[in-house]
DNA sequence: CTCCCGATAT
DNA sequence: ATATCAGGAG
């Protein structure tokens, strides 16, 4: 496990290498980033951006999204994997959003919970980014990066969250999910780690780093 | 734990 | 050919 003052160095290093991160899926409104990041399941960002590009400029709102239907939906979204159980969640969202919500994202972790398709990585990635609250999403990327570097290791993703939750000092929690995401997404990668571009790569305790 | 399930990288 | 991708539900 990193010390203290190494994850000083490892947030203030990628901080330097990206001062202004910014998550690479594309939204246009709060409603929107939820249904981009419910489609974003075992999915690229850049296959979800391609097939919600289209959407978007028509659906952005709960009420059209109704008024498109599941199978107009489905038309839209099915090149991305997992598409029929994606479809269903988003219209029955929609339906909840619309009945109990006012058509509008509710801004509490637990109500985000109990919407279709929607689970403690979602709502968290929608609190920060379309809220401004500082809740750490572990996705694969984040999950990974803690677990190899020593940054807050964890049995399961829980455990990560609370682990970082914990660990990442203050300044830098409210973007520190965009830094070890990109981290993981274009270095830190699942297959073949690029440890020779790695701006951490002296604090980090992953035994099989590579040139 | 299994299922969902297309596109992309390696 | 296969692992992986901004996971969640049964």
């Amino acid at each position: 496990m990193l010390k203290r003052d190494q994850i000083e160095t490892f947030f203030a290093r990628l901080q330097a290498a990206n001062p202004a991160p910014k998550g690479e899926l594309n939204y246009v409104n709060p409603y929107t980033l939820l249904v981009a990041v419910v489609l974003s399941a075992q999915a690229t960002d850049v296959g979800v951006n391609k097939a919600t590009e289209k959407l978007f400029q028509r659906v952005d709102t709960p009420q059209k999204m109704l008024k498109l239907g599941e199978a107009g939906l489905k038309e839209h979204i099915k090149t991305i994997g997992l598409f029929n159980t994606k479809a269903k969640n988003v219209i029955r969202l929609s339906e909840i959003l619309l009945r109990d919500f006012k058509g509008e994202v509710p801004q509490d972790r637990d109500i985000l919970q109990t919407l279709p398709g929607v689970g403690r990585k979602t709502a968290n990635v929608v609190l920060n980014i379309a809220f401004g609250l500082p809740t750490i999403a572990v996705d694969t990327h984040i999950f990974r990066v803690a677990n190899r570097t020593g940054l807050a290791p964890g049995k399961d993703v829980l455990k990560v969250e609370a682990a970082l939750e914990k660990r990442v000092p203050e300044p830098f929690k409210l973007h520190c999910h965009h830094w070890l995401i990109l981290h993981g997404r274009y270095v830190c990668k699942a297959r073949k780690p690029d440890c020779g571009r790695c701006v951490v790569r002296d604090l980090c305790q992953f035994k099989e780093k590579n040139v």
